[in-house]
RNA sequence: GGCGGAGUAGCCAAGUGGUAAGGCAGGGCUCUGCAAAAGCCUUAUGCGUCGGUUCAAUUCCGACCUCCGCCUCCA
């Protein structure tokens, strides 16, 4: 099955053909945070389903090289600079720093290059200069370089390729109206801005004086750069489309660098905003979530990064507190079916079998930080699914819903038909060991591509204990003592004991093969 | 005003020209000393409204209503 994309170049749904001759690696580039705050839920997602995007191509045997840039200078970074008296790199690395953390801590793969606009200066100006060589751009009196949409399009060029615009209808914003910079035409745009007080000590020289880059030649530059001047997807928020987008076409396609007949970019992505509680976030509305208020509540990264990818991309989506509580449960659903399967895969793998209670599995549901880290971290080695291949009927139904422009809620629904499916097997005994292990591949393979990250506590007193945590003796000795009143039929003194543990936080299940204990 | 997207159960969310995946929440049952977990059953004669095309539409067409995004630095 081909894998589709949704290309708002073609506004269709399209098969991905990467540009390699020898079709094996993919250059993908997504547009990254401005670090002027911490980001929100809404940038969040942005990131997370381009973290999916990237896992998915990987998962379909394409080699991505995947690249992210910071935005580390721009009107808003200067002006909070100004105000708190500090330096651009004090200021933007606090937020960077903020943001890789968040980034991680929902399961999202690190890009394999994440430039800094300050970093590529130089690179800048050098295509700027480019851009006035061919007379697309040019210099105003005040210093500022501005690029000119009228010659692009005299020399032939589409300026709109993204979107429709009619510039006879355009009905210009406020914004527009404050004329800050001497442009010929209301329609072009910044690439270098001239030094104005207001900006300190931020500033670099440039053939036109001192300045700095203006908002969409970073990416251009620094795409160009490091995946060559045609590459195969860029990805970022609905809302780049224009100008962000366009204008970077335009600054990337009219320095000329493509080759003849290449775009500069083959396969454009974006995806839709979110809503939260039915309504646009905004900070007077109390509906405005940076990842770390959510964390704060009470809610983990893998929790808020499920939320996330239950809906497809391109649709607005609405996340609500609801729906985290929702999430949770989903979660320790899938968590408690993987348990199992381990349980059962575990008594094999060892050539030991289960010799007797308790075991214990569980989650730590109420982890506030996930640490950041690869998926598979902590369950590779020792995962019994090393000795069996993937169960294919699962990896096979997600594959094809995912190659449907990333039907990432179709994939859920097969998740969760075979969890139930399992959940089944396993309740009359109708799993094998080598089944189970196989069964756990293919959930490998699949969350792969979801990044749910494992829950911590896994089957411990099996033999294939993770070694993560341990029963504290305090606990281990309660779960003795509830055990032996049970058998000796004293429940109320049983129930005691269940209490007493709940209140330490753990909880216990009878099965017929013992108790279980789970970490709340 | 222009361009684009969307309206599916209490909540979230897939999908299809032939009669509605999945998750959460709710109800019932089985299992259990009781629980928990799991399983089974159940929860939209209905997919914004009104027309049209069709043997058949939630799915196609039209109008309308509502919501959302973009229209110069917002993911």
């Amino acid at each position: 099955m081909p894998l589709k994309f949704f290309n708002t170049l073609s506004r269709s749904v399209q098969e991905f053909v990467p540009l390699d001759p020898a079709g094996k690696s993919v250059g993908l580039y997504c547009c990254g945070p401005t670090v002027h705050d911490f980001a929100h839920i809404g940038n969040f997602r942005t990131f997370v389903f381009a973290d999916l995007a990237r896992r998915y191509i990987e998962f379909k045997g394409w080699s991505v090289r995947h690249v992210m840039n910071v935005t580390d200078v721009e009107d808003k970074i200067i002006k909070r600079v100004r105000d708190n008296k500090t330096t651009l790199a004090e200021y933007t690395g606090r937020f960077e720093k903020a943001f890789f953390e968040d980034f991680q801590a929902l399961g999202c793969l690190l890009p394999h290059q994440t430039p800094h606009a300050t970093a590529f200066i130089e690179q800048i100006v050098a295509l700027i200069e480019k851009l006035v060589a061919r007379g697309v751009a040019y210099a105003a009196p005040d210093g500022s370089v501005y690029f000119s949409i009228a010659q692009y399009r005299s020399a032939g060029c589409c300026y709109g390729q993204l979107l429709n615009l009619n510039f006879e209808e355009l009905r210009p914003g406020e914004r527009v109206s404050n004329d800050e910079y001497a442009k010929e035409s209301i329609a072009d745009f910044a690439l270098w801005k001239a030094r104005v007080r207001e900006d300190g000590d931020v500033f670099w020289p440039s053939p036109w004086g001192q300045g700095r880059p203006g908002w969409h030649i970073e990416c251009s530059a620094m795409s160009t750069q490091i995946l060559g001047p045609s590459f195969d997807i860029h990805m970022g928020g609905e809302d780049l489309i224009f100008p962000h987008h366009e204008d970077e076409i335009a600054q990337s396609e009219g320095a000329g660098l493509q080759e003849s007949g290449h775009r500069f970019v083959k396969y454009w992505l974006h995806g839709a905003h979110l809503l939260v509680e039915g309504k646009k976030m905004s900070k007077s509305l109390g509906n405005f979530f940076t990842l770390r208020d959510l964390l704060a509540k009470g809610y983990n990264g893998r929790e808020i990064r499920y939320l996330l990818l239950t809906a497809h991309y391109r649709e607005s989506f609405n996340f609500t507190l609801e729906g985290l509580q929702g999430a949770r449960t989903a979660l320790a659903r899938l968590d408690e079916c993987l348990a199992r399967l381990r349980e059962v895969a575990g008594t094999t793998v060892g050539g030991d079998t289960l010799k007797s209670p308790p075991m214990i599995h569980g989650a730590r549901g109420s982890e506030n930080r996930q640490t950041g880290g690869l998926p598979h971290e902590g369950m590779t080695s020792q995962c019994p699914c090393a000795v069996a291949g993937p169960e294919p009927g699962l990896v096979e139904r997600f594959a094809e819903s995912m190659d449907e422009d990333l039907n990432i809620s179709k994939a859920w629904g097969e998740v969760f038909e075979w969890v139930r499916e399992t959940n089944r097997l396993m309740a009359s005994n109708a799993v094998t060991p080598p089944q189970a292990a196989a069964r756990l591949a293919a959930w490998e393979r699949v969350n792969s591509v979801l990044g749910i990250q494992p829950a911590r506590l896994t089957t411990l007193a099996t033999g294939t204990a993770d070694g993560t945590a341990a029963i504290p003796s305090e606990i281990a000795s309660l779960l003795d003592q509830r055990q032996a009143a049970r058998k000796a039929k004293d429940f109320k003194q049983a129930d005691a004991m269940r209490d007493e543990l709940k209140k330490l936080g753990w909880t216990i299940e009878d099965t017929p093969k013992g108790a279980r204990l789970k970490r709340i």
